[in-house]
DNA sequence: GAGCACTGC
């Protein structure tokens, strides 16, 4: 049935190379069959007799949609000898032999198997995107080949550019290459870089459409707005056309933040013809995959999230794409059919400026997260500093985890995991809310913190999808929502629900108030998942129901504030004395100002609370604090001394090597912009920076 | 009065 696939003519090769080494690198290109073929090929040799074949995949819809067909493939029920795992959904039993499964899935399983003993063959797919949770699973079975008692292999597939790197950091293992099943894409190159980036797509977009035989176009953009500029023009310029001097055009937008049900406009196919042009994001890069596709624009761009580790502060840049997106990108156009792929930049360029490789995930977060995961495994003699990664973060980075881990007591002020650390890390939250909902439940307002955690973990997917254009469009005023009593952006969060709770969790109310149905419906999935998992963890009886007479005691919010001010320790923020900005505290002060669309309130004197505590820091047009609450003095004291007392080195584990210069106390010194945005380590920055400005520089321009 | 790329437990 999958005989046409490239990859079967390898099977005895691959076979032979897994028998004879624990770790073997497939670098299989777009349309090799790799992340169907390879566990049928172990079934088929026997490697499910010992224990079962996990293959990871960085997304859900991926694992779900690989296993369905690797089922029916094999001619089995889904659910039964092959399954799949994602979260809030766990189709496998005890028949399973070969498990599709997120590679977050697979960390929460090391959590009560360390050793991962079910499993015979670990297949780590999709590792060149290089997701924080892929890069932490790379080490951890790099680790487990060598110490776990019963014979584990491994097969990571990667891509071209990078075999070899994750051959070097598997000592060396063999890397086998299986070409992809891709027509040719012809590479146009630009002589120079366009002013603008919109213009010249749209150029090149009218050029194909008036002298290129039929097939659809895909355009890739940075973001919402430019996406939304070109299609207006490409609109206009379709309609200026002479009438049947050319095919018809349709034009599409593919962004994340577009509804689920404008998305899938583009999966059907044109009407006859009809040329689709698809202006899109990354997200056409790797999560959705267009039919149709022959002609491809690549700007060379992409919007980029990265971590400032000594501010504490995200950015969100437009940063040049490594080679591995470039041909990614130009591989879109080659799924049918002989595509061309029109790079709005020179060859030169992609040779000398492009990195080889994105810049991994865990370069650009914040660990603390992953940090404490990896000191709740209490691995033994593993020093965190210096745990093997094939991409280490900086020193600064893993510094700054530690620091926000003490700050929340989820690590002692030797750096050892603290009883409250490893309860964290089995909640699938970020630290600062797995603290609050641990303090939450001394302090009798469980419910409401469950509530509030479980909205900030859908929290962007929550606003229905509105552009610009749409918004100046739409006549009816914005949906009356609960202002959250002034205290800020949680207690909103938590009204909201509140409120959709009172109205029986109805759809039709969600609509009315321009919520996410979707995104709705996962807060409640997240919410119960919670509540399970306190429920079992505390072991006693809680209170995890929304209880109305309770709230109605509540009105001050006082207890669930409280223990926001302590799970956000580590994200504290005091105004200035003049005006509403607020300096932030713990990290190389930052002066920075409530996000505008905060619910935050100012007193009659129109000023804001002395203390707030933040979700998130973001530079945007400017530094912002996202998601605030309010919180009081006496809370606060207890976080500023243990301030006093942070021992870096202590936490570390007294390696002594600190690169602290700078002091934490020197508050007069507000940084720079450009110190406060960047933060990616050595020349790649300058690099990013110095293209960062070029491209700011022409679009003012223009 | 500003604007968030994309995933995931």
């Amino acid at each position: 049935m999958a005989s046409h696939l490239p990859i079967v003519q390898f099977e005895d090769k691959i076979m032979k190379t897994v028998e004879d080494n624990a770790v073997v690198v497939i670098i299989g290109e777009t349309g090799s069959g790799k992340s169907t073929q390879l566990s049928q090929m172990l079934h088929r040799r026997g490697y499910t007799k010992s224990g079962i074949i996990a293959v990871t995949q960085p997304r859900r819809v991926a694992a779900v949609s690989v296993a369905r067909r690797v089922a029916q493939e094999l001619g089995v029920t889904l659910g039964e000898e092959v399954g799949y795992a994602i979260r809030f959904e766990d189709r496998t039993s005890d028949l399973t032999r070969i498990k599709y499964l997120t590679d977050g899935v697979l960390l929460r399983e090391c959590l009560s198997s360390p050793e991962l003993n079910q499993y015979s063959v670990i297949i780590l797919d999709e590792a060149h995107e290089r997701s924080l949770n892929t890069d932490i699973l790379m080490g951890l079975v790099k680790r487990l080949v060598k110490t776990r008692a019963s014979k584990l292999k491994v097969l990571v597939t990667s891509a071209t550019l990078d075999g070899e790197k994750v051959s070097e950091f598997f000592s060396d293992c063999p890397v086998l290459n299986v070409p992809g099943k891709l027509y040719p894409v012809e590479i146009l190159y630009s002589e120079e870089r366009p002013k603008s980036y919109i213009e010249s797509s749209l150029r090149t977009a009218m050029d194909i459409h008036v002298r290129e035989p039929e097939g659809d176009v895909l355009i890739f953009m940075t973001g919402q707005d430019d996406i939304d500029k070109l299609v207006s023009k490409l609109e206009d310029r379709v309609q200026s056309l002479e009438e049947g001097s050319c095919m018809d055009a349709i034009i599409l937008p593919l962004h994340g933040s577009l509804p689920p049900e404008l998305q899938v406009r583009v999966f059907s196919p044109p009407p006859p013809n009809c040329r689709r042009f698809i202006v899109a994001t990354n997200i056409a890069e790797t999560s959705l995959t267009v039919d149709g596709v022959v002609y491809v624009i690549d700007s060379g761009y992409v919007k980029q999230r990265q971590y400032n580790p000594s501010t504490g502060m995200y950015s969100l840049d437009i940063v040049q794409i490594s080679k591995v997106q470039a041909n990614q990108r130009a591989g879109r156009a080659g799924r049918t059919r002989p595509g061309k792929c029109y790079r709005l930049y020179s060859s030169e360029v992609y040779q000398e400026e492009f990195l080889d490789v994105t810049v991994p995930e865990i370069q650009r977060s914040s660990l603390a997260g992953s940090v404490l995961y990896l000191k709740s495994l209490d691995l033994p003699d593993i020093d965190i500093l210096k745990f093997d990664f094939l991409d280490p973060p900086s020193f600064e980075s893993l510094e700054d985890a530690l620091k926000q881990l003490y700050l929340i007591d989820a690590i002692d002020d030797t750096g050892l995991i603290t009883s409250v650390g490893q309860t964290m890390a089995e909640l699938p939250l970020e630290p600062s809310l797995s603290r609050t909902l641990m303090e939450a439940n001394e302090n009798g307002c469980l419910s409401q913190a469950l509530t509030v955690a479980a909205m900030l973990s859908a929290e962007t997917t929550l606003l229905a999808g509105q552009s610009k254009s749409n918004e100046k469009k739409r006549k009816h005023p914005p949906p009356d929502l609960p202002d959250g009593s002034g205290y800020g952006d949680h207690v909103q969060l938590l009204q909201i629900f509140e409120e959709w709770d009172q109205n029986e969790f109805d759809i039709g109310w969600c609509k009315d108030k321009g919520l996410q149905v979707r995104g709705m419906m996962f807060v409640k999935d997240v919410r119960r998942q919670l509540s399970q998992l306190m429920q079992k963890i505390a072991k006693g009886s809680l209170n995890v129901r929304t209880n109305e007479r309770y709230k109605e005691r509540q009105r001050d919010y006082k207890n669930l504030r409280k223990a926001l001010c302590v799970g956000y320790a580590n994200k504290l923020a005091e105004r200035m004395v003049q005006h509403n900005g607020y300096r932030t505290i713990g990290f190389k002060p930052q002066l920075v100002q409530v996000h505008p669309s905060s619910t935050l309130k100012t007193d009659e004197d129109g000023m804001f609370p002395n203390y707030v505590v933040y979700h998130e820091l973001i530079a945007t047009s400017r530094p912002f604090m996202r998601n605030v609450c309010a919180v009081e003095m006496p809370w606060v004291n207890p976080i500023l001394k243990k301030l006093e007392k942070l021992n870096i080195d202590k936490l570390s584990g007294g390696s002594g090597h600190s690169i602290r210069e700078e002091s934490e106390t020197k508050v007069s010194s507000l940084p720079k912009k450009e110190e406060a945005v960047t933060g990616v380590p050595d020349d790649r920055e300058s690099r990013i920076q110095a293209a960062r400005d070029r491209f700011l520089a022409r679009k003012g321009k223009k």
